[in-house]
RNA sequence: GGUACCAUAGCUCAGUUGGUAGAGCAACGGACUGAAAAUCCGUGUGUCCCUGGUUCGAUUCCAGGUGGUACCA
């Protein structure tokens, strides 16, 4: 049977490196589950893997997109499935690596069908939530998908926002959607966790920012500081350092916060992962051990 | 060497007229179904420098010690 290995871990821990050693000991390719890096024109603040890395595997899903394209998740599961049952047909096993928890389970799980939002309800809703407040739209829920309401965190906008525009956009409630169900796969999936000492971790997160901004983080995001307002760019490293543009917080201080918050961004990936008991857990630097793991369960 | 001041959370510091303590930042824990590097929720984590004294009780008062800072030599 086919397989799919995943290698998943908090950014920073050393994800790209194992992830070509493991597709050079398997001859195959590699497929990046990473919410940022699909922007080509996004490099140095995503950490997208060296040309010289690029060169040693094939890669897939990095700078495939543009940060002026509307993206998500489920669009991520389509095109990958694509993907992947193209790779299949030449390699047995194919490596799947990245830091985008909702994307991976979107891959290995599926998520439920609902419809593309139009963007005009999506404008007004928030329009609506900026003018009346998030009591509002609190209450136009309970009436619209009254399941919902008791099931979501009612102080989280952007889950009122997603449950509002499915139920308004269909006339059915939101809740009716899910199905709370795995999608079958027909090939095997076999999920590798890499984790470090906190203290360590962290530590390589500063200097990789330090490294950031000597290749020249800052003019990369200076080029885009006019399209500040896209989602895209609403990104660890880059956030920030508009702040530093529009005056607000020095760059010494914005390069700060750009290690703070990708320290933040690693523990919510934690978090997210520790929560799949599928994960086997792994220290990166063990990569025979990983290989001999990943060799008994193919 | 002398004098003065200081020593409380990871850091900077506040505070307790004697009843074992708090703020900012940092940190820690969690949620997550199409914007997810997003968004949201929760948590003080402490030999109050050490030893002895006074006291029912000392982080607080007293003495000595240790470390630091400033000034005088």
């Amino acid at each position: 049977m086919k397989s799919l290995l995943v290698i998943v871990g908090p950014t920073g821990i050393g994800k790209t490196d194992l992830s070509i050693d493991i597709a050079k000991e398997f001859g195959t390719e590699i497929i990046s589950s990473d919410s940022r890096q699909v922007y080509k024109e996004l490099k140095i603040g995503t950490a997208v893997p060296t040309d010289e890395q690029l060169n040693q595997v094939q890669h897939h899903f990095i700078g495939n997109k543009s940060i002026y394209d509307y993206y998500n998740a489920s669009m991520f599961e389509v095109e990958v499935l694509e993907t992947l049952a193209s790779l299949h047909k030449k390699f047995d096993q194919v490596v799947m690596t990245g830091g985008s928890g909702m994307y991976i389970n979107a891959v290995c799980d599926g998520i439920d069908d609902l419809p593309t939002i139009d963007q005009k309800l999506r404008d007004d809703l928030i329009d609506k939530l900026e003018k009346e407040g998030i009591a509002s739209l609190r209450l136009q829920l309970k009436m619209l998908d009254p399941e919902s309401y008791h099931k979501i965190d009612l102080k989280n906008p952007k889950r009122i926002l997603k449950a509002l525009e499915v139920s308004i956009q269909t006339g059915k409630p939101y809740s009716s959607f899910l199905t709370e169900s795995k999608k079958p796969r027909d090939f095997k999936i076999i999920k590798v966790g890499l984790q470090r000492e906190r203290d360590e971790l962290y530590h390589r997160i500063n200097l990789r920012v330090d490294q950031m901004v000597n290749e020249g983080l800052i003019d990369e995001a200076r080029q885009f500081f006019k399209d500040r307002h896209l989602n895209s760019l609403n990104t660890v490293g880059y956030k920030e350092l508009f702040e530093s543009f529009e005056g607000l917080i020095t760059e010494e201080k914005a390069v700060e916060l750009i290690k703070r918050n990708s320290r933040h961004y690693a523990k919510r990936q934690i978090s997210w992962f520790s929560r799949d008991k599928d994960i086997v857990w792994f220290h990166p630097e063990r990569k025979e051990e990983i290989i001999g793991f990943i060799k008994s369960r193919i």
